[in-house]
DNA sequence: TCCCAGGCCATGT
DNA sequence: ACATGGCATGGG
């Protein structure tokens, strides 16, 4: 039994290829030939499929969710409640005229607000290697701790494995485990613990969604784990917490900060001390309360547009 | 072949 | 405080 929504958002969207348990998007429209996004969120198996630029339907597996729930659900999860106009000022709008004209095709791109745990998990498999090797960890943990789950669409079988529980991560063998952390097994010892932290509630990332806290102590709290430093800590917090003013910055940010916004900073090595002096940096022309979702809408278009990437 | 990829950490100066 | 190397594998 399927339960069924289609779903009016406010504004233009554009779904993109999921990255991680469902991170960001990909969605081309047109045609009639629409693409779905299937996943299993809040261990509830769902396909999200758009119909229109700002229509989803919404398939859920289950009848447990009512259809209000659904609606606010989806709304926040892909932040639809975030102006777009907003992400970028008017200020930034006439100091950089001919960069604001390209990252305009980027405006749709929706930042999820996803689970913290699921976030932290995904983010430490993602240190100093591609991106399609960071997708093969998650789908591994995913196949080998997660539950199989099947939904029905359109007359086909989707089969989907849900993330990994904490407790299943925790009991783990780390040695064992390391097969789905590319045989890293410092990774996959660090994966290990910090799953144990949030079964036990050492960790307690519910706290950790106060938008009250600041920044700099919500980095500093997450780092205290092993495998989680500055970078994986501000993208917890950007894709896990809801935290749009938390500002990651990897190789390719740097690489921006330098080409684009001329940062003498940027054209070191990304040190810790160097770190805080970008992220202040990119407040300064950034709105600081969106920094993060603005940083990430320069990244995609850096690699697109300069880097010529093909993985979203 | 070499360098880099959505880094982090221990070690040496 | 900063520099360096190890971790590990795959793609350009």
């Amino acid at each position: 039994m399927l339960y069924h929504e289609v779903i009016k958002l406010n504004k233009t969207i554009n779904v993109k290829q999921s990255l991680f348990s469902g991170q960001s998007f990909l969605w081309e429209i047109g045609n009639g030939n629409y693409e779905y996004y299937s996943s299993i969120i809040d261990n509830v198996p769902i396909i999200i499929r758009q119909i229109s630029e700002n229509t989803l339907e919404v398939v859920s597996g289950s009848k447990s969710i009512e259809s209000l729930l659904i609606n606010d659900f989806i709304i926040s999860y892909f932040s639809n409640d975030i102006e777009t106009n907003l992400i970028f000022q008017e200020s930034f709008k006439r100091r950089y005229p001919d960069l604001y004209r390209i990252i305009m095709g980027y405006f749709s791109l929706r930042i999820l607000r996803q689970n913290p745990y699921e976030t932290m998990i995904s983010f430490m498999c993602a240190q100093g290697i591609g991106m399609h090797l960071i997708r093969k960890q998650i789908s591994m943990l995913k196949n080998n701790y997660g539950e199989k789950t099947s939904i029905t669409f359109s007359g086909k079988e989707v089969i989907l494995y849900s993330f990994p529980t904490p407790e299943r991560l925790a009991a783990a063998d780390p040695l064992v485990l390391s097969t789905c952390t590319n045989n890293n097994k410092t990774r996959a010892t660090n994966i290990v613990r910090a799953a144990q932290g949030v079964a036990d509630g050492r960790i307690n990332l519910q706290t950790l969604c106060d938008p009250t806290i600041p920044l700099a102590d919500l980095r500093n709290t997450l780092c205290l784990n092993p495998g989680i430093g500055f970078k994986i800590a501000d993208c917890i917090a950007l894709f896990g917490l809801g935290r749009f003013d938390a500002f990651p910055i990897d190789t390719h940010v740097r690489q921006y900060l330098g080409s684009w916004f001329n940062s003498k900073t940027a054209l070191s090595s990304l040190t810790p001390a160097n770190y805080l002096m970008l992220d202040a940096e990119a407040r300064t022309f950034l709105n600081p309360e969106l920094a993060g979702y603005g940083g990430h809408i320069l990244f995609h278009c850096w690699r697109k547009e300069v880097k010529k990437l093909q993985s979203f």
